[in-house]
RNA sequence: GAGCCGGUAGCUCAGCUGGCAGAGCAGCUGACUUUUAAUCAGCAGGUCCUGGGUUCGAUCCCCAGCCGGCUCACCA
C-alpha cells in the first residue's frame, strides 16, 4: 500500500532512523517485568500500609511495561500513564534522576502508542497517585501510526471516566479493531466478558459429564438448521463443499457411536443478511445427550444460564438496553399452537391453510402466497406473540413442518417436542426430543425435498449418510443449540452483535 | 431489498442564503522539576467519500454510485 506519508506520520519515520542512528533499536525481542502495572501499584499500596516504606517515601523497585497512552511535558521533568492489558499506572520522568542524555532522549523520541519498559521505585504523589519514578527507560515498539486516542478525565469524586474526543467512529472501530481495543478499554473488557462466558459454559457441561468435541466444518453436505450456506470448493478432490451451518447432524452421529454426552462451541456461518443480530458467521454452543427429553435439556438449561449468570453478572437480574431482565428460574413457560391462538383469538389448528394465509396477508406480511402451512404458523407466530416474549421465556411444541429433525410430540397431534427459548424478543436458543426413528427421519427429509423444489432454497437436503446412522440406533436423545453471541451480547449490554464479535464481517474498504 | 441519517485535518466535530476551509485534541517549535482533559506562546497539517451536472464560482444545490448507522423487510 502506497500512501502519501502526513506530517504525523513522517515525523515518526524521522524519530526512527534517528533512533536507529544513534545506536539504538526500536523494536526489542523481549523485556523482563517484574510485575505488571496493577501489581506494582498494590506492590507500593502494601508496603504503605504496612508502614514498611523509607523516609523517602519511595516503595519497591519494580520493572514494568506498556503502551504510552498519555503524556506531559514539564520542562525538565514529564508525567505519562502507560497502559499494560487494562492497568494503568503513572510513569515519572525526571532529569536529575534519568540525566540529561536519556531525559532528553525520551522527550524527543518518546511519542503515544509507543511501548516502553521501565525500571524505578513506586511512590505516591503530592496528588496521590501511585507512580513509578523512571531511574531507566527502554522503547520496546516504536509506534508509526499516531493511534486515536481521546482525553481521559477521571472525576475526582465519583472516580467516573469520562473520554473527551475518543475514537467514536463505528466504522472506524470495526475495520480498525486494534485500534478500538488499542484506546477503548471497555471493548476489551466486553471481550474479556465474552471469555468469561463461554469458560463458564464450559465449565458447566464439564463438570456435568460432557465431552467436548470437534466436528467438521468443511462438510460435503450441509444441515441441520435452515439456511443458505457458504459454498467452496475443494481442488484435490475435484468437488463443492459447504461450510456447516450447524453442527447437529455430526454430534447426533456421535451418540450413534456410544458418547452419551457431546458439545461442541464452534462457529457456524450462514450465506444470509447482516444485521444488528446477524454475523455471516458466528459461534454456537450445541450439546446432545443420551436418555434425555427435551423437558430434561429444559431443566438444563436453567441451571446452566443461572450458573453464567451468576458468574458473569454476579445477580440473576440485569438490564439490556434499557430493560429490566430476570433469569430466575423457572422461565415461563408458553405452548406454540396456545399462545399463537390467544394472540389471534382463534384456534389456529382448526383454521384452514387458506384462512391462515388470510389472516397473515391481514397482518400485511410478504411473500404469503406461496408459503406452506409451517410457514405460515411461523410468520404469524412471530408477528403477534415473538415481540412479547421480552423475559427468558420457552416457547414448546411447534408445528411438525417447521422442526423436521424433531420427535413428534407423544401426546398432541400436528406438532413436535421442540423448545425455543426466547429473550428480548429474539431467539437465544432451540432444543428438542430428537427424532430417532430412521423411517421417519427420511420422510421429513423428503417432505424438505418437496419445500426445495417449491422453491424454498432453505429447506433441508436429505442426508443418506445420517440416515444410515440412524438406522444403526440413536437412542432417545435430547439436544440444544444456543447463540454465543447473542447471550454475550446480553450479558454485556451490548445493543449489535458487532460489538461482540472482535472483527465483524463488513463491506470492502476500497 | 426499502426509508431516514451520516461521510470535512490522525481523532472529535463546526462550516449560515453557493463566494479564499475552521476549532479542540493529537503533531512540530519554545517556556515550565509533583502533573493528571496539565498550562502558556507560536507553527504546520485538507482528494471536504467518488464521478457527473447546474453555475462566473460547489464542502454547500441536482443526479448516479461507494461506505457506514438506525428503522423496516429478510434470516424457522
Amino acid at each position: 500500500m502506497s500512501e502519501e506519508l502526513n506530517q504525523v506520520l513522517r515525523a515518526r519515520r524521522e524519530k526512527l532512523e534517528s533512533l536507529r542512528s544513534r545506536g539504538m533499536e526500536p523494536f526489542a525481542y523481549s523485556f523482563d517485568r517484574s510485575h505488571g502495572n496493577g501489581a506494582a501499584r498494590e506492590l507500593f499500596e502494601e508496603a504503605e500500609s504496612e508502614n514498611r516504606l523509607p523516609e523517602d517515601g519511595h516503595g519497591p523497585e519494580v520493572r514494568v511495561a506498556g503502551r504510552i497512552v498519555s503524556w506531559r511535558g514539564h520542562g525538565k521533568s514529564a508525567f505519562a500513564h502507560m497502559e499494560d492489558g487494562g492497568e494503568r499506572i503513572q510513569l515519572y520522568f525526571k532529569k536529575n534522576v534519568l540525566g540529561e542524555e536519556s531525559f532528553d532522549l525520551a522527550l524527543e523520541m518518546l511519542d503515544l502508542g509507543d511501548w516502553i519498559g521501565v525500571s524505578g521505585p513506586t511512590f505516591r504523589t503530592r496528588t496521590g497517585e501511585v507512580t513509578v519514578r523512571v531511574d531507566a527507560w527502554t522503547l520496546l515498539s516504536k509506534s508509526l501510526r499516531p493511534l486515536p486516542f481521546g482525553k481521559v478525565e477521571v472525576d475526582a469524586e465519583t472516580g467516573e471516566r469520562v473520554v473527551h474526543s475518543g475514537f467514536a467512529d463505528t466504522e472506524g472501530r470495526y475495520r480498525q479493531r486494534y485500534a478500538d481495543l488499542a484506546v477503548n478499554p471497555e471493548v476489551r473488557d466486553v471481550f474479556r466478558t465474552r471469555a468469561r462466558i463461554v469458560t463458564e459454559l464450559r465449565r458447566f457441561l464439564d463438570d456435568h459429564g460432557f465431552l467436548e468435541v470437534e466436528t467438521p466444518a468443511l462438510q460435503p453436505l450441509y444441515g441441520g438448521a435452515a439456511a443458505r450456506p457458504f459454498v467452496t470448493r475443494h481442488n484435490a478432490l475435484d468437488r463443492e463443499m459447504y461450510l456447516r451451518i450447524a453442527d447437529e447432524l455430526y454430534l447426533k452421529r456421535l451418540i450413534v457411536g456410544g458418547f452419551e454426552a457431546v458439545y461442541e462451541i464452534a462457529k457456524d456461518f450462514r450465506n444470509e443478511g447482516i444485521d444488528r443480530f446477524h454475523n455471516p458467521e458466528f459461534t454456537m454452543l450445541e450439546f446432545y445427550r443420551a436418555y434425555w427429553d427435551y423437558h430434561d435439556v429444559m431443566a438444563f438449561i436453567e441451571r446452566m444460564l443461572a450458573h453464567v449468570v451468576d458468574a458473569v453478572v454476579g445477580s440473576r437480574e440485569l438490564t439490556f438496553q434499557g430493560t429490566g431482565l430476570s433469569f430466575e428460574a423457572p422461565f415461563a413457560r408458553v405452548h406454540f399452537m396456545d399462545a399463537l391462538g390467544e394472540a389471534m383469538g382463534a384456534d389456529p389448528g382448526s383454521l384452514s391453510d387458506d384462512e391462515l394465509r388470510e389472516r397473515a396477508r391481514a397482518l400485511r406480511v410478504p411473500d404469503v402466497d406461496r408459503a406452506g402451512r409451517g410457514k405460515l404458523l411461523d410468520k404469524l407466530f412471530g408477528e403477534l406473540v415473538e415481540p412479547d416474549l421480552v423475559q427468558p421465556t420457552f416457547v414448546l411444541d411447534h408445528p411438525l413442518e417447521l422442526s423436521p429433525l424433531a420427535k413428534p410430540h407423544r401426546e398432541r397431534p400436528g406438532v413436535v417436542e421442540r423448545f425455543e427459548l426466547y429473550v428480548n424478543g429474539a431467539e437465544l436458543a432451540n432444543a428438542f426430543s430428537e427424532l430417532n426413528d430412521p423411517l421417519d427421519q427420511r420422510a421429513r427429509f423428503e417432505d424438505q425435498s418437496a419445500l426445495r423444489a417449491g422453491g424454498d432454497d432453505e429447506a433441508h437436503r436429505v442426508d443418506d449418510d445420517y440416515i444410515r446412522a440412524l438406522e444403526y440406533g440413536l437412542p432417545p436423545t435430547g439436544g440444544l443449540g444456543m447463540g454465543i453471541d447473542r447471550l454475550v451480547m446480553l450479558l454485556t449490554d451490548q445493543a449489535s452483535i458487532r460489538d461482540v464479535i472482535l472483527f465483524p464481517v463488513l463491506r470492502s474498504e476500497e
